[in-house]
DNA sequence: GGCGTCCGACTTGTATGGTAGTGTATGCAT
DNA sequence: ATGCATACACTACCATACAAGTCGGACGCC
């Protein structure tokens, strides 16, 4: 369980559970009890029940009335969709951002990748993702395209959980930083084409390893 | 009010809320009382506390602890945004709709147009809107992009509570109309470019509208 | 032994009361 | 008349109690 501090019991214990479904701490399939979680947590079941409620709006957990909750299994159409989503949405901020980007966030984004490199060369699996989400995070605020990363991180959530069953070893993590500065350097030399080439590459990664992930854990998919 | 008999009392009171909303029932800015909202759809607090929650998400509603619940003013950069996301993800759509598109969707896609017209002609706001929602949605369907309608679908609203400010007589309608023909268009003649162009267009009437809607609603905007 | 029925132990959904915090109005002192 | 302190009304949040539905197992019957 991780402890989160701010905001009110209910957004707590959402957020605490994200992370643990993300994560694959509870594994697809896995049902989940508003009295159990309420305890663990130290509160009511009303609050969880309102987490409940926020993580089944992203299908990460399926809420079925009066039969209990569980956590939504892997679906590779779903997975497929949500490529497709984020390629759009994603593609369409590198290019708004080889017209006008925050010299700042430029900078920034230096200290990401370098951060993501030393944590995949470390194999940590959990920093080098977050690394990744606040490199692809800073990019859309860097292009002042700060809101639509918000309409990314839901189809994201899904996406990041079937990376936990390709991210292996520091082979499978440091490529995917090489194709991070490949959109950095479309970016640099203002090539709106180059830029969303590398990023879609980059996101069609997840394509290219997950019929692998699917073969080795078949329970976990639906 | 508006009435909806399926789901619990809490999906009921947030679809009427929604609802309520983006037909600018209610004006933004206006402050929600969980009490009355509880005793007009003859449910507890409980239930309008989560549809609050619920709105929230997409910043349709600011919820502010111990101090009430107010409807989100309209924001233009938020706008802004929203347009860029949903011009992300339907011209992605269209371009799939190209390759491969449903038959069966394309005959429905027609009559959703005619209707629209119709709609239009009779100086219809909700019918147009609905109708309007229908044909993106059922395209993004046809194109086996359902699942990416649901992301379009949360930015939908805020743009489409802002239209309800634009949308005056049949004169400014059935421009819209012709839009979806030429989508159409691009899309029967296998023309990404063409569809993606005519997409891109359409979605940023809004853009030219916007102006005059703020400049005569000024206390609607934040 | 196989099958249908009923009961009970779960689940989520809803209602209600209490708590802590905020904004406002009111009365007092200056 | 004005500034300030205090009381009050109202809010969202949480805990608890109750209601309604579902699933599984025990039991009786065929």
């Amino acid at each position: 369980m991780i402890e989160v501090t701010t905001g009110s019991a209910a957004e707590r214990v959402e957020a605490s559970l994200r992370r643990s479904i993300i994560a694959l701490d509870v594994l697809p399939g896995t049902r989940l009890s508003e009295q159990e979680i309420a305890v663990r947590h130290g509160v009511s079941r009303q609050p969880v029940r309102e987490a409940f409620i926020g993580l089944s709006r992203t299908r990460l957990v399926e809420v079925r009335p009066q039969r209990g909750t569980v956590v939504t299994k892997i679906s590779v159409p779903r997975l497929m969709q949500a490529r497709f989503v984020r390629e759009a949405i994603e593609t369409a901020v590198v290019r708004r951002a080889c017209e006008t980007f925050d010299p700042t966030s430029r900078r920034r984004i230096d200290d990401l990748v370098a951060l993501q490199a030393e944590r995949a060369a470390a194999g940590d699996h959990a920093g080098f993702q977050r690394a990744d989400t606040l490199f692809h995070a800073a990019l859309a605020e860097g292009a002042g395209c700060a809101l639509a990363w918000e309409s990314v991180q839901d189809v994201k959530a899904h996406l990041d959980r079937a990376c936990q069953l390709t991210l292996a070893d520091p082979a499978t993590m440091l490529p995917l930083v090489e194709q991070h500065r490949a959109i950095l350097a479309g970016l640099d030399a203002r090539d709106p084409e180059a830029a969303t080439e590398a990023m879609r590459h980059h996101l069609w990664e997840i394509v290219r390893a997950l019929p692998r992930a699917e073969a080795r854990y078949p329970d976990l998919f639906e």
